[in-house]
DNA sequence: CATGAATGAGGCTTCATTCAT
DNA sequence: CATGAATGAAGCCTCATTCAT
């Protein structure tokens, strides 16, 4: 921490300090809840700055979504370019999907534990922010799970059904993480795909599975 | 419904209408987003009533989601009594859940989509019924795994695992099902159980997945 | 307390039976802290019936006045009568109204120790009550003195001067005796009469003090 | 007063006007009757103003309480300084003392008519209040009574019950005042002080009264 | 550029009072 | 006669946002 009186720092530098300072306090309280002073004094800045460099407090927020979101994407894709096989690459991008959710809690809460209905542009915002994750999930599930398993195609739906099921469970699984503080988050990442991916390759290889019925 | 002006009804009737405007508000809007104003004229009364009912704002929500979490657990266990095996019970118990997520939108959005730190009552009470939630999901799951799978055993700790990614799944799922309103909740339920559960009866039978290496 | 419920009494003994409890909780939160509900329930009836019986929280507050102001002035006046010379007269009215303010605390705290400015009518009733117990302290002292200290004559200001003198006091004293519980109610009254007292005619006597300045 | 519009005062300046305006509002309509936005008016700002510096209505009433008790101190005491004998010394503080709750209505009104039960914080608050101001009374009155009544000894309790008499006749006579606006404050404490002085002076040297009996 | 000072608007809560049975 | 049910009105407090220096 160096001295926060009087810094002249250039614009771009600042905005990203604010947006840390409130993707802080938003991921903490929830948009609502959560006040821009305290945005402001965390950000050691007086709060019309705040105002000067995002506009409103949506603006911080959709700041926020979208920073993260990006970094989120940029992420998963970093990871799943450095695979050479489709396999490869999924199992690169959901470790690297699964450890940002893991690592930056924040950041995840922010993009997915808003409740609803906080106003129209921050709605789409999120909408905007989960599609665009979603869309780079279900693309890897699609080609990953196609090519790895063996001959069987993956439609678009389907993938994109298996897409959610992952993004939800692995944000369940951060509260079940919580429970087991021992657990490291690369074992976690492992049960969760051996779970999925052998039901997925067996599922696609015809071994289906029927709700018993009372004879 | 009948004449709405100056009805004179008992308590206990006044009491669940008041609970039910207020699980509408609640999930459509977030804890703090959601204005008492709206949920008694929702529940046809003046704001005093409200009050006079259940105490304070967060008595409102505390009892929504004592009423909700009591209702999910309660459609889950009488789901789960009707098989004659854990297999059976399982599959039961998960479907009544899927479709209680499904149906009752709004008593899952307030149990489970609520930013997080809306204060300490509340957190504390969400976490409970969390945690009841779960517990029962928990349970069928590790009979109905342990017995179902074969002879093998299913720990607490991994059962608990399982429930915890099913659950998971089931949430984002729904997000899934109104991009395809096509789809029927039970066919839903089905690709949901199968990609688990082939997965889990193999893993469990020893076909492991290991994240391949680049040579 | 025999049973509460569905008693059939006399108005005029539920009447006082409200006032009563008008008078506790006055005395315990002052008059706008108090709630009609409380009242209400220590007096174990119904709101309404309160309502019925003394109109609007006001008139609680007035009967209340009232009653006990007059309570006052009698409990004064009887304990005057008994006396047969001016002297005894006042010593035993100031003994009957210092046992009064020790004893009957509601009822003075309502007397006297109300915030100002709580409304016009209940200003002007308490303005009327203080009037009424002052004007009897007033007789009794100018009569008192006058005869008692011999032949020097005590106007009508003077005796009020004193009469308003000893009732601060004696009020005041109220909080000493909570901070000397060991020390009897008539010692109290005995020691303020003393120094009063003995004050006023050797006062009245033509011994007077003056300031002393600095040569 | 200059222009009220949109001054900009720092903060301890308008922090004691809007003290000044809370002290006039709460004596004149007593605690709970008091409303804050006349206060707010009344200092000629916004009620959020009044909020950010003294927190609370809690706030404001104990920062008058807190203000006026040490003014009062404060006075008492500069003026006990001024005398070079302990009977000097009582005078002049009595004197001071006098003129403070005659000129001052406000202040002694908030400091000592309040309507008990108030709220823990504020009963608190006025207790220590009065008892500090009670506490340099005593100290003054039995330095002075002792050292100017000759050789007799007046305890810490005698002194404390001469305090609380002064003190309650004080209060009392100002409203006497208020019927007689022709008698100058320091008359008035000549009188208190006569009475109360020569009274004291020849009960210490052995002159006392008791109740006469009826043979 | 930067901020201390200031506020309009709105939300939670309470309470005296009345209505319909 | 008696009451459970109901509400209009008002008060405390907070917060996003802006102004004037």
């Amino acid at each position: 921490m160096t001295d926060k009186r009087r810094r002249r720092l250039p614009r771009s530098v600042r905005e990203q300090e604010i947006i840390d300072a409130a993707l802080h306090v938003f991921s903490k309280r929830g948009y609502h809840a959560a006040v821009v002073d305290e945005i402001a004094e965390l950000a050691g800045i007086s709060k019309p700055m705040v105002y000067l460099y995002l506009g409103s407090k949506e603006g911080l927020f959709v700041a926020c979504v979208r920073r993260e979101s990006e970094r989120l994407v940029a992420a998963f894709r970093e990871a799943a370019q450095a695979g050479d096989s489709p396999e490869r690459r999924l199992w690169a991008g959901l470790s690297a999907f699964f450890a940002f959710v893991a690592e930056h809690r924040g950041s995840w809460v922010v993009l997915h534990r808003q409740s609803p209905g906080q106003g129209e542009a921050i709605a789409e915002e999120l909408a905007a922010a989960r599609r665009s994750v979603m869309a780079e999930v279900t693309g890897l599930v699609r080609d990953g799970i196609t090519e790895g398993g063996g001959a069987v195609q993956l439609g678009d739906q389907d993938a994109d059904f298996v897409a959610h099921a992952l993004v939800g469970a692995a944000d369940s699984l951060t509260d079940w993480m919580e429970l087991h503080p021992e657990q490291a988050p690369g074992g976690v990442t492992l049960r969760l795909m051996n779970m999925v991916w052998v039901g997925m390759r067996n599922v696609l290889a015809g071994e289906v599975w029927a709700p018993p019925h009372d004879e």
